[in-house]
DNA sequence: TCAATATTTAACCTTTTTGTTAAGTATTCG
DNA sequence: CGAATACTTAACAAAAAGGTTAAATATTGA
């Protein structure tokens, strides 16, 4: 049985990584290029070691790879389980949409009916 | 000034509603057309309260609208915080499969070499 | 009216997340 | 070599997340 490589598709992982900002941030940066650890701490004003782990998160999430060279640590993205996360937000997205069309409605009619109450109380005044 | 309707379009509320498996399958569930809380609930092993409080995060992040219907509450999804989290993944996604391109073609690269070096050493033993 | 049903709130506990400072560990460079 | 640089690890604290049971609330229906 070959030893397959565990591209980490664990959705769990990956939109926790992206549920915060300083996470998002870094990789927005990094998606215009790979980044030393240093130049993605920069912009945000939190210790180095905070960094650090949010790094190992997006590193565990699998979207992020890392590789020593020299003294610095260049990073870079990895677009592989992001695609995960696309493709479940796709895969419902249709059925969302539909709801939300229907949704629109709902609330549309709902509007019209309060402006008739509206003008019916201002009626009354 | 006109008081806006506060459309939580908060990102990191969105993509932590979206890091827990139940609040996925409830929202998967709800794709499929509106339900109560205790239809809601049935699938997942836990607690009542535990699924209430799984609701308010949803709620929170505005993927989600309730309506009392006398005792039973009836959710129904709503789509649009969803777009917010598709329109961020959406930005980044070119820019994404660029690098994965280049990081796909960098290992390979890599490996080639590997496997340059495996035939050398096989032939030195 | 009263019991059953549907759901939320309260109180509590444990684990995870996020941050801090202080102390390592490598690597480069004068 | 020895100081400076670039990080990580350890140890700790506060807050958030996720779950539980028990009690409250509201609505329906006999």
């Amino acid at each position: 049985m070959v030893k397959r490589e565990t591209v980490a598709l664990d959705l769990d992982a990956i939109f926790a990584a992206l549920s915060h900002p300083i996470r998002r941030a870094m990789l927005e940066r990094l998606a215009g290029g790979d980044a030393t650890v240093s130049e993605l701490a920069r912009p945000h004003g939190v210790s180095l070691p905070a960094i650090s782990r949010h790094l190992r998160v997006l590193e565990a999430a699998g979207l992020l790879k890392e590789e020593p060279d020299g003294r610095v640590r260049r990073c870079q993205i990895d677009a592989a389980p992001l695609s995960a996360a696309f493709g479940w937000l796709t895969r419902y997205r249709v059925l969302w949409e539909d709801r939300f069309a229907r949704l629109a409605e709902h609330l549309e009619e709902t509007r019209k009916k309060e402006r008739k109450e509206e003008r019916k109380h201002a009626h009354n005044r």
